[in-house]
DNA sequence: GCACTATATGAAAACATTAACATATATTTG
DNA sequence: CAAATATATGTTAATGTTTTCATATAGTGC
């Protein structure tokens, strides 16, 4: 064995940390969530909920959670949540498995 | 609301695939496997279980649906099933996620 | 064919995520 | 301050994933 594949279980929080980000990344909703904050940048709860077609309350559950794992970031101004793209790194994702010929 | 934006509920069924290749990496058992795989291919079930000092079994499950989802390949020789990486691709969305600035 | 080894399979238990619903909070406006 | 609106929160039910364990299958060498 190579030295390196003696150090993958060292890494093990490594994998643990990035599975936590991919882990929020992996639903269908949340990545249609990432690509409509990529082309139009701060946009209201409401808006994502019609844009998207979906309940509040989940799309507000899902942005919390992106916003928890640093992927969204939010700010308020009256009644009106803003959220965007923390990390505009994280669009790669999608392109990065489009490009890929796995079980798509 | 901008064009492209109105396109984004269309594109369901690609979220929907994206996730489901995304859901099959954000484990970081599975991460593992792929990173190690990189750096070593065709690697048997053993040496994968011996080098990520997990069981049998469970390995196997975690190969299976990697290979199910056309991450993984495989082939027998004699006694040993060899698998090693169908899309190398996929070792990007690693890399992607570490440059990402998220609460990794 | 028997013992041995490597891998796969299946089922159940343990655990985690998602969705749905009801309701709370905060802000604005009249 | 009451009504209306936007968002968040909490709880539960439904669903999905992961782990574990027991066992099956398939190949090798005697």
């Amino acid at each position: 064995m190579v030295a390196e594949a003696n150090d993958i279980k060292l890494n093990k929080e490594k994998y643990e940390k990035a599975a936590y980000i991919l882990k929020a990344v992996a639903h269908p909703t949340r990545l249609a969530i990432i690509q409509l904050l990529d082309i139009q940048d701060n946009l209201t709860v409401n808006e994502i909920c019609e844009t998207l077609n979906c309940e509040q309350s989940l799309i507000s559950h899902h942005l919390i959670n992106m916003k928890l794992r640093g992927i969204l970031k939010s700010h308020k101004d009256g009644l009106n949540v803003y959220y965007s793209l923390k990390e505009r790194e994280i669009t790669k994702l999608l392109s990065c498995i489009e490009n890929c010929e796995c079980n798509m």
